[in-house]
DNA sequence: AAAGTAAAGTTAAATTCCTTTACTAATGAC
DNA sequence: GTCATTAGTAAAGGAATTTAACTTTACTTT
């Protein structure tokens, strides 16, 4: 129940957001459709709809015969009442889509991340969502939302990012600020995120979390995270910290980690690539590890990568259990660098899980693989986006 | 934004629940007052307020004298609109309290539990019940709501209990509708809900956790539960289970423990009530020992007492460190029985906490002690209960 | 081919609830 | 007693909804 009054107004506008969003989901329908599944009458339907029209929200889509009867006009929403833009700021590579109000991805561009300081970075961003939006044909000023994800906590009190341990001097503050003003519109609403919450909302919005009503996204490469996405919402704690599990004190049976007692970053140290290549390399293995080639090797039967593999899908499996038994998920699902190896890693981790605790959500790999914060990216901004461009004044549409 | 239309009927209720809201934060309230914060015009305010106040929602308390002008009628909600009942099915007592809908509890009632079999306790509670009922002179039909706390985690599909291990034959289906039948009213609504949640919300509304963003509640006690409060809302996961952290997974750094590798219910074991006592024991304590018994002996000082608390604060900051990572609450409260002791448990999890992550939520420990389960349950009942007794198609007041 | 039927969509009237404006009522200040 | 100020009410007007009747269109039946 809501807190704010409800004039006439308000309650044409919010049937208008209703029939907006039936549309969204079963497009194109009638006015009838639609009169018979949200409980307005016709009359209602009718004007709200060409009211909507009006605004560049809705538009004809052709028309349809029923069993009997006169032909239906269809409607559904104009995709391009706006556009949306994504950026996965990554520790090895840089993103950026353009997509609109529909979801659907009109340009991508993946380039590798040369940044070596964060200001060269920032440009590096700014001028790739320059690139894609230019390859969409879509101007500046079209775009409603962009959604940044990357590394480490953003803080939007102050700016700036915390805890972005791989990324040197991304901490200041206005870094963000600068990305906006070089995309164009001062209009432009940007907003920064946890790159494994946007990983997780990807992956429920398009990928293996659709449905999920308690989903949460482990992702393993550089670093360690998870991103919590209760029903439908992402969880993200007091301070937007929550899923920070690099933190966890886990002890892990490791008696070497034992020794120094718990301490921080302890597990992220213990779970993420580079502890796969340490174990690979104190089991004896040699050359230019990585973790890629440890798991190919595993693949392959060799001892040494056998064992670090094994090594750490027990440690992951201690991450899903403690996640499991704070959170009750119904589906945890890997991704990143390390959980791509899901074949490796996943009936392990589930063996384990079944040893430790009778709580098992379902597990599943990622879906999306590499894409999955870019995905997620798009999903918040049109999150953002869609309420915005309803709510914009008058709809400055171009002619159509 | 919502999923159903809006016509005037429903603009007009919204309006009205607005209002009652309102009178229910900052009562009593003039009508100019209302219209003022509201935003509600002030004919508006007064039929809303009329009809409310013909549905036996609202009464006048008393007339207030601004600094100039015409004396104003105040309003406020009539807490005898309904009454709410809360049970705490406790492993040791058996509590119940009879509340107005203000929150103010009228009567209550503390019986230890003697119930030697699942039905026998299940009709004691009933009957606790039937006597604060009599005793707050509220008959059945008048109770909106009952709230029902119980170790475990109840299933709304079946009916059933499960993990509550230490209740034999609590697992039984049947159980509380029994219950709810012998407290009269097919029109009362029952609900059952896991005792560290409920206490959680307890100290959400009454106690330690008012205005609290993410709440972490943790009972220490005969077993051990975390109940989360986010935003207001109990966090429940996707099957009820979440904050059953006797499932983490944690070595917790004892060799012993190690040895057997992580296995169901470990922490359970190693942080609960017992725990303390057979680590006293072998430690070499004697006698007939209790968890309150070797907390008064470490305030004395004794060795082997201070040792074995020790250990438990050791244990304990893990579970709230692991805690902290997963969700970034920014307040965790101790309470239960061991959690009582909170003035030998709080600085040494506080020390430990700082050793192992940057995520350091504000500790404190539980201001309603053993009152928090019931009290959650009120709180629990009462927001059922206010919903429903405005929805409640034509309140067949009594006589006033 | 004409008539019937059913569904889509429109029109017009009635209804409801809100706001605005203008008013009355009551109280302290002067 | 008058003025300023605040509380509350009454009447008028307006916005958005619903109901019910109507028109349009296309297929089916005879």
């Amino acid at each position: 129940m809501d807190e704010q009054p409800w004039n006439r107004q308000r309650l044409r506008s919010n049937n208008e957001w209703l029939l907006l969003e039936h549309l969204r989901n079963a497009a194109p329908a009638s006015r009838a459709q639609l009169a018979r599944v949200t409980g307005l009458s016709k009359p209602t339907v009718s004007s709200a709809l060409a009211a909507l029209e009006q605004r560049g929200l809705v538009r004809e889509a052709g028309t349809a015969l029923p069993e009997r009867g006169r032909t239906a006009v269809l409607y559904e929403p104009d995709p391009t009442a706006g556009y949306v833009l994504g950026i996965d700021i990554g520790r090895a590579r840089l993103r950026a889509a353009v997509a609109d109000l529909s979801g659907e991805v009109l340009s991508r561009i993946d380039v590798p991340n040369t940044g070596r300081t964060a200001a060269a970075l920032a440009d590096a961003a700014a001028r790739a969502a320059g690139k894609v939006m230019d390859s969409a044909d879509v101007s500046a000023d079209r775009v409603v939302h962009a959604a940044v994800g990357t590394p480490g906590v953003f803080d939007p009190e102050d700016g700036r990012v915390r805890y972005a341990v791989n990324l040197p001097g991304w901490g200041r503050a206005g870094l963000f600020d600068k990305v906006r003003e070089q995309l164009g519109g001062s209009a432009l609403e940007l907003s920064v995120h946890n790159d494994a919450n946007l990983a997780a909302l990807g992956e429920y919005a398009f990928g293996a979390g659709r449905g999920s009503k308690l989903f949460v996204y482990v992702l393993i490469g550089t670093g360690l995270g998870i991103g919590i996405v209760s029903h439908g919402e992402l969880f993200t704690g007091a301070h937007g910290a929550a899923g920070e599990v690099g933190f966890l004190p886990l002890s892990l049976g490791s008696p070497e980690l034992l020794r120094h007692g718990p301490r921080r970053g302890a597990l992220e140290e213990a779970v993420s690539a580079d502890a796969v290549v340490r174990t690979a390399r104190e089991l004896g293995m040699t050359g230019r590890l990585t973790a890629k080639r440890i798991f190919d090797e595993a693949r392959a039967g060799t001892p040494a990568a056998v064992a670090a593999v094994r090594q750490e899908s027990e440690r992951l499996a201690l991450v899903v259990a403690a996640v499991s038994a704070v959170l009750d998920p119904d589906l945890v699902v890997l991704g990143g660098g390390v959980g791509r190896s899901t074949d490796l890693l996943l009936a392990p981790v589930r063996a384990a899980l079944h040893q430790t605790t009778p709580l098992r959500p379902a597990l599943a790999p990622s879906e999306l693989g590499d894409n999955a914060v870019l995905l997620g990216a798009i999903a918040t901004a049109l999150r953002s986006a869609r309420p915005r461009v309803f709510n914009l004044p008058t709809n400055q549409t171009h002619a159509s």
